[in-house]
DNA sequence: ACGGTGTTTGCCTATATTACCAAAGAGCCA
DNA sequence: TGGCTCTTTGGTAATATAGGCAAACACCGT
């Protein structure tokens, strides 16, 4: 793997690495209805809000969400509505991974 | 965030995680063409084949990869070819924040 | 059974990630 | 301005991940 391809994949690891994590992609799927603010999520999510906040920027770092001030609070939007077509594919993973394991079991 | 809905999005999370590694995008991008044994993974990602091993080992553990033996070589293959649509959406982040750079940058 | 090839596992170290608390910033409104 | 609310940042400890080497395994062919 020459140092080209290295690249380009090390740029979209960043990107999945950003969504991989439970908080992250709830936040996600939360966004996906509209923006929030990060009092709001963090009342969701039910964790500190530096660590929310945290999420948050590892998110948009990685250029999913877009956070835009109002008056003295943050709201977070969802870049990119195809993050959730997205998840529907992790969905069939696990749905099918459910039906095995239901087999073996019988 | 209650433990069911916890649990929901941590399954999501382990299948995104097996996917957020450089490396092991390649290994998805290259089994979306066909088959491939260890060996000839091993060689195109060229570490140590150890390490491959276990990548494929994450991989096939999330439900993302299938493994079956012929002779004494191990092929393993793509079992959801929606992995990749997948990833022509990261692909679209990953070009409008380069736009953006760009952008910036004039 | 034996040697050889291909694959996985165990062990170890280096590095990365996560969560919380505490403190610093930012911006509104009285 | 000063106080208040909302948000981010820094520090820290616990845990997880990654990679290579060496050893164990698995299976083929003689």
């Amino acid at each position: 793997m020459n140092a080209r391809t290295q690249a380009r994949f090390d740029a979209r690891a960043r990107v999945l690495k950003a969504l991989a994590h439970p908080t992250r992609l709830f936040i996600v799927e939360e966004l996906s209805h509209g923006a929030r603010c990060v009092c709001e999520l963090t009342e969701m999510v039910g964790a500190d809000m530096s660590t929310v906040s945290k999420h948050l920027a590892i998110l948009r770092s990685a250029g999913i969400l877009a956070d835009e001030k109002r008056a003295n609070q943050v709201y977070y939007r969802l870049r990119f509505p195809c993050a959730i077509g997205f998840l529907d594919c992790v969905e069939s993973v696990l749905k099918q991974t459910a039906r095995e394991q239901t087999a073996l079991a019988r």
